[in-house]
DNA sequence: GTTCTAACA
DNA sequence: TGTTAGTA
């Protein structure tokens, strides 16, 4: 599932294919640029180069602002969703709690209960787990 | 021919 | 946001 993240975030679109895409002008999709929404790559004669996230990306703003909002309402709506998944980011290095390991730990004694009866073996303390 | 930046009869 | 000028 990784291999498909790495080719959506390629960047091998030129602007000309992108407005055609998105229906949107090169100076909207250039002044979004300069509102840091949508920032592609640049190939080595400083052009402009997208991705289909970048696609996506695009075609998500064109649809906030069919709904009226405004730039800065889009900036605060990118801004939440980044706080959002930093805050997933942080609850991911937290250590484990005592509560975690037990539960860790209860699962798995039943999947050794599980594998050891079915060698025939099985360990009396396996019915109080 | 396409894209870039900067600027506005 | 459109459009145009002068480049790369």
């Amino acid at each position: 599932m990784k291999e498909k993240e790495l080719r959506r975030s390629q960047a091998v679109l030129p602007i000309g294919t992108v407005m055609k895409l998105t229906n949107l002008s090169a100076r909207q999709i250039r002044y979004y640029e300069e509102q840091e929404l949508v920032i592609p790559a640049r190939n080595e004669g400083n052009r402009r180069m997208y991705s289909l996230n970048d696609i996506d990306k695009l075609l998500e703003i064109k649809d906030f602002l069919a709904d009226g909002i405004n730039m800065a309402g889009i900036k605060r709506i990118y801004e939440e969703q980044a706080e959002k998944q930093a805050e997933k980011q942080a609850e991911l290095s937290k250590p484990l709690t005592d509560e975690d390991v037990r539960r860790i730990l209860r699962d798995e004694f039943i999947n050794v209960s599980r594998l050891t009866k079915s060698n025939g073996y099985s360990f009396r303390t396996n019915r109080n787990l």
